[in-house]
DNA sequence: TTGTACGCGTTATCAA
DNA sequence: TTGATAACGCGTACAA
């Protein structure tokens, strides 16, 4: 007793009008073919019947299901959603949906993640990796069916595909260098996972930077943790208390990097003067802790944008390139919490996003 | 000269162990009728060929597509983002995928993606309205294919749809009213667009919390905007320039309440003292501003959670019910920018998700 | 327990 | 400019 109500089909149509499925089915897609009136009577009847294309057979047919995937680690940080939005702006105007899915940082998850969208046949696949992501075979049906991978932001360089990322090591440079410059003699750095692309570089970049200004470089200033805020605190009470605690933090994000702040504070040690701190990201909470976050600006919502440009360049230029890595500006911004004396630079113009 | 890597097929799989196509789909299926020999020698056959299932196909034969698509205004928002985190979280344990979409709280894109979720045939809808949304034809051949639509946190009650929202008069109400309970007198609002549910709901509370406490309602201290960071820099100065000023800000979310914490500062206004503030949502930043911004916990993720498992419960029950609404309950978070006095409760437990 | 034969709705191919 | 026919790969009545 179900109402089955029977979709309208090219074949309804066709019949309506006394034509061929096959007329139908090209009057729909412009098909150069078909003479003016023949289509535009059929696209006039299609609307009136509600004819809505079946988009499956139409798929099973052309072996396209317009989907791309994307697996990050979770979607509800401030980073990692941005970089969805602009996914999804590109994606969209091109005509492609977009799947989201969460590894949880969990290696396991990304596996059955990955291979989820791979069995459901997306036309492309944006990842960055979970945080203990060690080995890649989850991605090589992928390659081996020619779908195309962009990797964003943790990315492997063992694995040949498409990258979008920021100059890590640069970036650290930058934002350590700064801390130099603001007279700071002792920097300590929280850091992140060292198999993680993006938390080895920044260290590096760290490292690189007092090498360079022949600061020594302190293993009991290097800080190895997941960057929490609780991690952050549990940080900075550490550094504070050591004989001879130092006078800046360089954080791997601007989660601990705050915490840092709020801990010194609460600590009743002043920020930038005797703690100078910076951070990682821009989010929002790096202008409103205060003092307001010197940090590295990461350009999300674009590296996003152009994670789904790779994915459909791709999908062109079959075979034509190995692969492509694409490397976007960062940009240090500079607030309250690092400026130490008057030769500092003022504030970088700060643009918020609401 | 492409290489056309030719899938592997049931038929395929069929050959090469000299049963038929039936017996094949069926063994993958565990169907019960086909011998255990039988199945476990198709599926270990089907792996080593490397086999995967054309869900194209099988969806066209089924009439599915395992997928459920989301509409939300901005995916970087973070309420949005925890939303759309906890529909991925349920989504994916039932087998679907999630298709986002974002409707850049603009009318028209919100038709867009409406029209083009459903032209890609998801199996159900969750949508948190557009901002300036106010008819919802868009939705209506979801209606007619009994594609179960879930409305939330934004939503309309002109359409007898399943809902997932929170009590936002009462949440406005509880936020009010412990201003008043702090010693305000003259409390302002900032309030958001009236014709979207939640922000009427709030600015309803809002004054019916100063009625039943026989404060007077004074329009020069509801102002309507965006709430946006800007929004609230500015509307801030305008109500403390005003000749009799108020003495706590309510606002209708937490960006606002933020920019009318640094704002009040700059302009020397101590808070809590001359200016209590209330926020709404519990973003992160709301916990880092100082002093820590009083604000209504907004279970983000839960909301999503429970969205997406309504458009799996309609599914089945089809026609049972006409429609349903659950409504989360929130909590007030009493931080320092409302603590006037030695009354207030201690500041509730403060659980950050890094 | 297995197989035959057909249909899901569309599009590509070939022929007219 | 149009049409007939055969795929696309799978699931399922019905038959055996």
């Amino acid at each position: 007793m179900k109402k089955k109500k029977k979709e309208v089909t090219i074949y309804d149509i066709a019949e309506e009008l006394n034509v061929s499925a096959t007329t139908v089915s090209r009057a729909l897609n412009d098909h150069f073919s078909i003479g003016k009136k023949t289509t535009q009577a059929v696209k006039k009847l299609a609307k009136e019947m509600g004819y809505r294309p079946n988009i499956i057979a139409s798929g099973l047919r052309k072996n396209k299901t317009n989907a791309i995937g994307v697996i990050v680690s979770w979607i509800n940080r401030p980073f990692i959603s941005s970089l969805i939005s602009g996914i999804e702006d590109v994606a969209d105007k091109a005509g492609y949906n977009v799947i989201i899915s969460q590894s949880n940082d969990s290696f396991e998850k990304e596996i059955t993640k990955a291979q989820t969208l791979y069995a459901s046949r997306v036309e492309g696949l944006i990842v960055s990796l979970a945080m203990d992501t060690k080995s890649y075979n989850h991605f090589y049906p992928y390659r081996q069916n020619n779908i195309p991978i962009v990797f964003v932001d943790r990315v492997s360089f063992e694995m040949e595909t498409d990258k979008v990322i920021i100059n890590n090591f640069d970036a650290a440079f930058t934002a350590t260098e700064h801390l130099i410059e603001m007279g700071c003699k002792r920097i300590a750095h929280f850091a992140g996972a060292q198999h993680r692309n993006i938390y080895k570089e920044r260290q590096d970049g760290y490292i690189h930077a007092l090498k360079k200004h022949n600061l020594p470089v302190d293993e009991q200033l290097i800080l190895h943790s997941n960057l929490s805020m609780e991690e952050g605190w549990k940080g900075t009470r550490r550094l504070l208390s050591l004989s001879h605690p130092p006078d800046a933090i360089f954080s791997a994000n601007d989660s601990a990097a705050v915490s840092a702040i709020q801990c010194a504070k609460e600590m009743g040690i002043r920020i930038p003067e005797e703690l100078a701190v910076a951070g990682f990201n821009n989010d929002r909470i790096s202008s409103i802790v205060e003092p307001p976050l010197t940090t590295i600006n990461h350009p999300a919502i674009d590296m996003g944008k152009i994670a789904a440009q790779q994915v459909l360049k791709q999908k062109k230029n079959r075979e034509m390139v190995e692969s492509e890595t694409v490397i976007l500006k960062t940009e240090l911004i500079i607030r309250q919490s690092s400026m130490r004396n008057r030769l500092a630079k003022g504030p970088t113009s700060d643009s918020e996003s609401c």
